[in-house]
DNA sequence: ATGTCGCATTCCATGCGA
């Protein structure tokens, strides 16, 4: 089974890239993030026609999660849970069916949480307490669990080009970092550093001031793994070459393989 | 380099979020 994920940057605008990423990469499942449309707006014809099923849990302008997935899709459940005054649509989870069983996986988005001198970085970390609190139900479960998304957190200095550029910033504040800990703390697997300690592996690289070209990026775009998931994993992989296309978004797709 | 996108409305210019 093959599941990606990937902060799209509005699915309208990039379309053309999803069907080729879909063709060329075959994932049977691909998590998306900031679809930036109302569910009716999303083009779920388009995925169809390829040979998916869709579950949406969007928004107007602006967040907007989907999974996409050739197998069935169970058990949807939208939006994060505990807090009833979050409208954000940054959450949604369902099982799929598998040959090996069913798989768990979630596509979110993070909050940014920038400026952090606002009520926005507060917001961040209690959705990062929330998503800890969420996870921990679900990892005594006990079953393959895949938490997957943009987490807008650069967990260590290896993770990112410039540390020293960073250190006021939302994504890479030590309370950032620490959620992120807890997180992995409670039973899950970082899927990328289970396979790799290698530095300037990057899923996200800003539009402004040439940071593609210099390879200023950010690996903040994540797959979480339960013991039952990490223990089926075989490989990951960045598909680094979609940022080099026409139009891109500023995220690439992870991806990994599991038996 | 105040450097780019995408969305929406205030609608061909501006504000917001990233």
């Amino acid at each position: 089974m093959r599941v990606a994920t990937w902060n799209v940057n509005s699915i309208r605008q990039r379309l053309d890239h999803l069907m080729r990423y879909l063709k060329e990469a075959q994932p049977d499942v691909l998590c998306l993030q900031e679809t930036k449309c109302a569910d009716e707006a999303f083009p779920r014809l388009e995925a169809e026609a390829a040979g998916y099923n869709v579950a949406l849990h969007g928004q107007k302008t602006f967040n907007g999660v989907a999974i996409l997935s050739k197998r069935p899709i169970e058990d949807v459940t939208r939006g994060l849970p505990g807090d009833t005054g979050d409208a954000h649509a940054r959450y949604i989870e369902a099982v799929i069916a598998g040959d090996s069983g069913a798989m768990r996986i979630a596509s979110i988005y993070f909050p940014n949480g920038n400026p952090p001198a606002t009520d926005k970085y507060p917001f961040k970390l209690a959705f990062m307490d929330r998503l800890t609190a969420h996870a921990r139900s679900l990892l005594a479960l006990e079953e393959p669990l895949v938490l997957a998304g943009d987490y807008n957190v650069i967990p260590e200095t290896r993770d990112v080009h410039d540390p020293a550029l960073w250190t006021q910033d939302a994504l890479f504040l030590p309370a950032t970092r620490a959620k992120y800990r807890a997180l992995l703390n409670i039973g899950l697997t970082d899927a990328l550093r289970a396979t790799t300690d290698a530095s300037g592996l990057y899923t996200f690289w800003d539009y402004q001031a040439g940071a593609w070209q210099k390879n200023n990026g950010l690996r903040i775009d994540h797959m979480l793994l339960s013991a039952q998931a990490a223990d089926r994993m075989r490989s990951i992989a960045i598909d680094k070459h979609m940022r080099s296309l026409d139009k891109p978004s500023d995220h690439v797709p992870v991806r990994i393989e599991l038996d």
